[in-house]
DNA sequence: GAGCTTGTTCGACAATTGTCGAACAACGGT
DNA sequence: ACCGTTGTTCGACAATTGTCGAACAAGCTC
């Protein structure tokens, strides 16, 4: 099984983009970027866990997160310092929910 | 008339970022970055000329342009300083098509 | 005013997308 | 071996979105 988690160089900068803007998903990636790493089950933003599934994976296969799976959880994690080195400024113009004045 | 221009501080990021998520569009926007205003027509990138106006009317009310009528024609721009001010770094990692290693 | 150019608006249509419940799979503990 | 927990996958469905041609509006020029 392939867990898709593709070369960033290899994704377009249009799927990033529409992988960030969607709310459910920014919620889970402004969390991640803040807990490091979360199990799947705690990425709960009011959708039932087969939408919160289908979120994690458009997230995976944009590039921005990586999954490992350990026991019957799978924990989640931003691929920050990829990110930064592709695309710096976006992750920080996206991750406050108020950006400063 | 309403040109619909909101200002960018009660647009939610997800909008801007589902703007800037469209491949026309975002060459759209790499155009304008380059000429720094540009007629509509100027704009054509394989679309009829209905679609053009739906993309421009999308980056317009996503608070990412601005648009100046003269003649029978339009000039748009991009909100560059502020777009800049409130979310740094996010044109910048947008506006080039092969970002540096 | 007639005609051309430039854009916008209006359906219409296909494709994509977000959402869910139900079924399934894998693992751990008792 | 059973059960509960954790996720994924599979239709299905509604809503949104990108696209177009045709009709319309506004302005310029002759």
């Amino acid at each position: 099984m392939e867990p898709h988690e593709p070369d960033l160089t290899a994704v377009p900068v249009t799927a990033v983009l529409a992988a960030l803007a969607d709310d459910v998903r920014l919620q889970m990636v402004r969390a991640l970027a803040e807990s490091g790493e979360a199990a799947c089950g705690t990425l709960d933003f009011g959708v039932s866990k087969a939408t919160r599934s289908h979120h994690l994976r458009v997230l995976r296969e944009a590039g921005l997160t990586r999954t490992r799976a350990a026991g019957t959880s799978r924990y989640v994690r931003l691929r920050r310092d990829e990110l930064d080195r592709l695309y710096p400024g976006l992750l920080d113009a996206v991750l406050t929910p108020r950006p400063p004045a």
